[in-house]
DNA sequence: AAAAAACACGCAATCGTTTGCGTGAAACAG
DNA sequence: CTGTTTCACGCAAACGATTGCGTGTTTTTT
């Protein structure tokens, strides 16, 4: 029931305190019996250190937190299992929270896992994200590694998908299905991995020699309302775009809507592909094209790197780590 | 930089640190000025007691832990918001995990919580989950709370939706929009919140003078494979069904496909209705009608319970709590 | 003016674990 | 037989915060 401690240990063989911590590190000062016998016992009363103690002495809680914009988006859910498998495995546990896209709750996770005293922390930016004054902040403190949603103004271990290559597949996808009209449905206009992803999608036309054209590029935000919106405005104007690369599943779902309400036939009429792969995107109707991002591998790069950083002491240097992703065709964009 | 201790300011302030200490607590003990002193110079350094200390002194760490299926199902992550918020305004920490509906990493996940020393878990059981030891083993030594997949086995508080109710709702809309042979697409055999609902099934068919078929009760799987085959089944047999009530909006979403694929019209020939109310359910084509559960409310509640009980000692007694839901008619069950 | 009460604060132990240093006993060398 | 290692372990301090008890000073009472 209660917690079995050193000393318990150490009045039941009438040794000293000392002789147990020693012997269950198996320091070569303590004989070979005691440290057997010890060691039989420990395991005999299930003992397991008190982290409270160990917290005080080492100002290490082996603790890591975690903040990302939303955990159900399966994306970071994906992620956040990733990173628990590996803070697990390695002694560390994990706490999350979520800033449902608004820097308000963002600032107040970072202070919240200030307190808690965690070792370090590793976060994927809320869209409205602008102030990284939270993120110095904490970076000051203690070690921070972003993944996802980085951005370039703050000098930390990153880890993302190549962006550009992502949308440069998504979008040669669409050209090569015959599609001469390319929208590119793009998230808030300062956010990074919507830039990246605009270059891959410029990219992709330069390539095959189409021309830009700005007007074919409409910002919103995540949600499924706005991306609709963007959508409608993007299919009712004078000369509509064939095919349209979002930059998430939800958006793309919101263009879906979009093309259904005009009446348009998909993929005939639009084609449309989206970003995530989201589990629903394959069960919807049309099935969703999507970049598909390897989550689970990335959180627990992410979390590996965070560790490794705070386990290192502070001459460790930032590591970026893009990772690649795959093109899922699905009906929403499959050339008959 | 370095955390702020009561003995900085103590040295700073030429007292002790047991003046500094009650001081803070504003302790009738300690005199005016020397307790506004203390209380400004706490305030400008930013002192933040040490949590370990604190733990190692109460034998408490003011962390809850959290086990969930999943929370990249939507009402998951709802109800761990209002987990965390419940808990932050409470000055505790969250540590979440998810058991990805399987009992053995259930099971990892309870040892994991135990080990980090938090005060109590907060439980929603996996799909898979039989044998109780893990839990009851949990609560040998310290509260749990089970919301939302709960048993009759284990004696503890509990949050859950009337599933009777909901059902029973969702059931009697169907016979009301004219549905003759309606089935219920369920979940696994033996989990609690599959047969409530079952039971709510059942007596709306009563209420209204139907018979029951057990033929169109079927079991399956939480995820869009096994739910889909189901409704295959189900929809292929020689008297099918023409409305399905299922289990989860990802199992009515499965129901769908097996619609579709058989070239059913939605909601003529088949009508669906899901539980749980997912985002997307509104978003797909056609939009899912479902009962809706409060979730970020029974979160909250769910915490609330469990931190009254880490604070209120051992004669506290169990509470369980049901909430009501709420039926969303939307297309894939519309009368015309 | 002496005794008693009130006040304001410090000392030291405590929680569990680690670790530098010290110590008694056995083993060994000269 | 004495001096020096080596071995195997214990003592005590430290980490930060709390709290019962003690103590010196001031104020009040008689």
């Amino acid at each position: 029931m209660e917690q079995v401690t050193i000393k318990d240990i150490a009045k039941l063989l009438n040794v000293s305190a000392s002789t147990v911590s020693r012997a269950l590190k198996g320091s070569p000062q303590i004989g070979e019996e005691t440290r057997k016998l010890v060691q039989e016992t420990a395991k005999r009363l299930n003992y397991q250190p008190n982290k409270a103690a160990l917290s005080l002495l080492h100002f290490k809680t082996r603790t890591i937190g975690v903040i990302v914009p939303n955990l159900g988006y399966s994306f970071f859910s994906f992620a956040l299992q990733g990173i628990e498998d590996e803070a697990s495995e390695r002694g560390y546990t994990v706490i999350a929270s979520q800033s449902l896209e608004s820097e308000e709750r963002e600032v107040r996770n970072a202070i919240d896992m200030k307190r808690s005293g965690v070792d370090g922390v590793l976060m994927s930016l809320a869209q409205y994200s602008r102030q990284l004054n939270h993120l110095l902040d904490l970076q000051s403190t203690m070690p921070v590694v972003l993944f996802d949603r980085v951005t370039d103004n703050i000098n930390c271990s990153k880890i993302f998908v190549n962006n550009i290559a992502g949308a440069f597949s998504a979008v040669e996808h669409l050209i090569r299905s015959g599609k001469k009209r390319i929208a590119y449905l793009a998230g808030p206009e300062d956010l990074l991995i919507s830039n990246r992803r605009r270059d891959g999608y410029n990219m992709a036309l330069y390539r095959h020699k189409r021309k830009v054209d700005d007007s074919l590029v409409v910002h919103c935000e995540f949600d499924h309302d706005h991306a609709m919106k963007a959508a409608l405005k993007l299919l009712k104007g004078r000369t509509p775009p064939d095919g349209i690369f979002a930059i998430s599943d939800r958006v793309a779902i919101g263009a879906i809507s979009a093309a259904k309400k005009l009446g348009l036939r998909i993929p005939q009429d639009v084609a449309i592909v989206g970003f995530n792969d989201e589990p629903i995107s394959s069960l919807i109707s049309p099935s969703l094209s999507s970049v598909r991002q390897p989550a689970m591998e990335m959180g627990r790069m992410a979390a590996k790197l965070l560790i490794d950083q705070i386990e290192s002491g502070p001459d460790f240097k930032p590591v970026i780590k893009s990772y690649m992703t795959k093109l899922m065709v699905r009906e929403s964009s499959k050339a008959k």
